[in-house]
DNA sequence: GCGAAAATACCCGGATCCGGGGATGGCGCC
DNA sequence: GGCGCCATCCCCGGATCCGGGTATTTTCGC
């Protein structure tokens, strides 16, 4: 049973191109092609649920309507349908919006045929096609969000009980001597403290182990 | 040329068959193998830049230091190198913070020796090498963060664009001399610089400086 | 009871940081 | 031309940090 796919393309000639292109694979069935995303939404609302296509490849200029704005009201109605944005080329502010519009896919344009069906059998199988640009996107996307917590279990760098104190004093920024008042020991144990910590964090100074501390959430 | 990469697994065993494994392909070259991610940083220590790997398969459940916070280290060492996390199955948490910790790859242990070289050479190239579903859980971690903010056109804590140098040198852990080199200046200017920016983020040391700057993401 | 790890404590000398202040020149704006 | 800001440079003295070690006691698991 080929997968029924829908192109949303505002250019007659490439809406043409298309459909020639995807004739070749008994895999998938181009079942409805138009030029806006206002019209997908009107045509999406007259079929019946066997009717509708399964994957949507949503062209991101459109006129009036944007495709990242189409998929996020396509997604609102139709959360079963997956979308493949096509572009010219990568916008890494665009990339970010399809996605967070709900896109699950991510080509150019000029992608061989073999390439586009191979991204509507991946997305219908529950992947997630892109290029390797823009998964590099992604991975710094997330590399730069606030650090997700490490589950609590997890001993951080092998610090002791004592260590990890010492270290939470040391991001409160208070001196040796401050930290020996406050825990009751001696500043020249809190000095031994503070190079055990050092050597584990594989650090040479405070502000090295407060950084490692917070991008590490130590504590 | 081949690609140099390196291994961190704990396993003795594991780390023959990763050696066998890659030893038929001509592009990539396993120069090193260790057991730990404190015995890597040790050897990349001792290494010149010319004898580093370029890419390193880094085994994510490792004895005392994780293969996250190995990952860390190594990032925050040498930025040039590129990790792949190696695990046995997928976790989705690991997965966040292996990219987190910085890498950009994330592959099964028991992936095809097609498949690792395919990998290396993808993040060789700048792509980011990742299964299918790694692929969808991405998406859906930026699908479900709040939508991403216009960047502000002030400026943080209005720190000139020169404090805003020196404050990434800060965070990198340089002396005011080491700073004084690299920004071809006089270590006396470094010291105002420190000055004025300890003023502006109302500090009174480095530490907390690495703090107010991490936990604002001034840089 | 034993061994290992953790916690504690101490010493030394060098390096770096910190905060107080001062100064000059360039640049853009009024 | 004057003003304010930025970037630059300098000096001083005190405080703190850092890394090299060493040692003893306490705690905990076996």
């Amino acid at each position: 049973m080929p997968i029924p796919v829908a192109l949303v393309e505002d250019h007659a000639t490439l809406r043409q191109r298309f459909t020639e292109r995807l004739g070749f694979f008994p895999d998938v069935e181009l079942t409805l092609a138009v030029g806006s995303g206002e019209a997908l939404l009107d045509r999406l609302g007259t079929l019946p649920e066997a009717r509708r296509p399964r994957v949507v490849l949503m062209d991101i200029e459109l006129p009036q309507m944007s495709g990242i704005d189409a998929t996020a009201l396509l997604k609102r109605d139709y959360p079963a349908i997956d979308v493949i944005m096509l572009t010219v080329f990568e916008q890494e502010d665009k990339i970010f919006r399809s996605i967070q519009a709900g896109a699950v896919g991510y080509l150019l344009k000029d992608a061989s045929a073999d390439r586009l069906v191979a991204a509507i059998l991946e997305v219908d199988q529950g992947g997630a096609p892109m290029s390797a640009p823009v998964a590099r996107k992604l991975l710094r996307y997330v590399h730069d969000q606030p650090p997700t917590p490490a589950p609590a279990d997890d001993p951080p760098f092998e610090l002791t009980p004592r260590e990890t104190e010492v270290l939470e004093h040391i991001v409160q920024d208070e001196t040796e001597r401050e930290m020996a008042e406050a825990l009751h020991i001696s500043p020249h144990t809190v000095r031994t403290h503070v190079k055990n910590i050092y050597k584990k964090l594989h650090v040479h100074s405070r502000a090295a182990a407060v950084r490692v501390a917070l991008e590490n959430r130590l504590l």
